[in-house]
DNA sequence: CTGAAAGCGCTTACAG
DNA sequence: CTGAAAGCGCTTACAG
């Protein structure tokens, strides 16, 4: 069965192309008979436009692409689930990649989804990604280009963050206030922005409060992969190296379950011993035992507002309009749970 | 800075379109000085071929699209991951829809698949989903589809599966080898498949050990949306319906996570008073406590062959060949942890 | 109100 | 070895 084009319509019904075109899309000038007919038929034939020979004529594909660090995480198929539902309202479709932190495929993945001529780019970085004339082609072309999460400041694109170092500093600032007094810092990789921010807000809560930085205390993701198994790694290494630490801030739920497993299999207890704070309200912080404090990051919003102002962009370019990069910054807060308990 | 085009490089070159087209596909009829010339000034203008123009003309768009109930779902994204790893393998790209559990969101979604001219298309069907006609249409159109997961037996397509009924038996003999003597089941949603098979192999277990089978101990899921609320939710019928219930197979992990929490609450305690064992070896539960007995099902895998199934059907129908529908099971294991303890 | 014609950017059968 | 021409299926400016 070989799809339906409009030729055939219109040679079933003794008129042309061009009117067929145009009934279809209810330009004013075709009668309302000859309207009737065309969609009558092109509904029985149940015809659908080709996209190809659409996308074409058009120069647009109504599709966007999305590249993504890892699929499998919380917060980032949360993302997914709110660029896909947003974008499904607005008739675009969106093609995902991952590229597994690797700056490697991130740029070979940019450079499909520019020759596949999508209409616009979300993106967050890959944590190996430290040179950017990959994004800046996306530029060039006039392409609407969002990044979110994992970002670069310098270049010139609409960005949809949370304040990462706020947020940090709210994490520790609840330890400090709990009691702490040795607060140590799980940090990650050492290049996003996020990593280096939220490091940086560690550090502002501590001096803020006359507490000592020690850069002893800062432990770094080298895999560059923050997973469970780098959680028991630095947990493993902080109890080698301090034994004084009383709270812990780490940058992400998953490795701070893999720290706290890590403590229960020595016996250190949380937050008896050790307090902790993860960040990104992973769903599976709220089942484990004990519950994890968090800093909620909203993916779902995230994945949501990224595309919608992905979308503003690629109607401004559309209307001629200059897109005007826009920095979003979204809510976070501070979810007390039972490993800061005291 | 607009694309460039053949004809741009053939006016440079002061050559024809046709050459340029040939010499960048490396056509044996044109000269290698030719080529050399054309494939580097396509280089240095950095051209790409508009994929439109070629997705009309070969009538191909090196893309297939992804139907998938929930994405925020360890299963699930796992799944997405195989895919779209095995999809960049071969070239392809991958649109990734949700269904949201909801039949007529898949039919639209289907459609704009179908008219996207998405080479093949894999699909894990809604749980709502009771009639096949929509996909029965993309089989009319002879375009590959591969169900995986919840998939309908009906269907004349390739399917990717696990021996669901056996594996529901091997968990509920283990729940019986550990002494239990009245087990319930949370079995789901009414209609998939899987669910179904899983409700069989359970009900086979207790027969075959001679044990009664009581339909009052089987839970149903009325929402569609096997979630963590849902095990609340049973768990908490259970204990006002039953006092003699000493372990439950539960459907999915996160039930059976939502389950332990409430029993944890009640002070039922897992596996001491209740034994449990859940279904798909979501990461978490090898983290929480107690740890979660479970079936190991390989959501990498199962996509990674997915996507291997549609694509020799995408070349077989290329070839003019028959494509050949075939359903793959793939393995499973049972995962022993604290939560079936004896 | 209708339609002939050009063109989007490519590929490929065919002629020379 | 090279190129003119047709055509994929649509859209739209233009003529009538």
């Amino acid at each position: 069965m070989k799809p339906v084009t409009l030729k055939e319509i219109a040679e079933q019904l003794n008129i042309s192309v061009t009117t067929v075109s145009k009934a279809l899309k209810d330009y004013p000038d075709v009668s309302k008979k000859t309207k009737g007919l065309v969609k009558e038929l092109a509904k029985t034939l149940n015809y659908k436009p080709n996209t190809f020979a659409v996308n074409l004529r058009t120069k647009e594909s109504k599709t966007v692409g999305l590249i993504i660090p890892v699929i499998v995480h919380h917060f980032f198929s949360n993302v997914i689930k709110g660029i896909i539902s947003q974008a499904e309202k607005k008739g675009y479709l969106v093609i995902i990649l991952q590229s597994n932190e690797s700056y490697e495929l991130e740029k070979k993945q940019i450079d499909l989804l520019l020759s596949q001529r999508v209409d616009g780019i979300i993106i967050s970085l890959a944590n190996g990604t430290a040179d950017f004339s990959h994004l800046n082609q996306i530029i060039d072309q006039e392409k609407p280009l969002v990044m979110f999460d994992k970002i670069a400041k310098i270049v010139q694109c609409s960005k949809v963050i949370i304040d990462d170092r706020k947020a940090a500093y709210i994490a520790t600032q609840h330890l400090i206030d709990i009691g702490c007094k040795r607060v140590a810092h799980f940090r990650g990789a050492l290049l996003p922005q996020n990593s280096i921010d939220r490091f940086l807000g560690y550090k502002k809560a501590l001096l803020d409060n006359n507490l000592p930085y020690d850069p002893s205390l800062v432990y770094i993701c080298e895999c560059g992969d923050m997973s469970f198994e780098e959680g028991k790694k630095n947990a493993k290494q902080l109890l080698k190296d301090h034994d004084d630490v009383d709270g812990i801030f780490i940058n992400t739920d998953l490795v701070a379950i893999g720290a706290m497993t890590e403590f229960n299999n020595q016996g250190v207890k949380v937050p008896e011993d050790i307090s902790i704070v993860g960040f990104s309200n992973w769903f599976m912080s709220s089942v484990i035992s004990p519950t994890l404090t968090t800093i909620d990051q909203p993916g779902f919003k995230m994945g949501k507002t990224a595309f919608k102002q992905l979308y503003k962009e690629i109607q401004a370019i559309k209307n001629n309009k200059p897109k005007r990069p826009k920095t979003i910054t979204l809510e976070t807060k501070l979810i007390e749970r039972e490993s800061t308990e005291k």
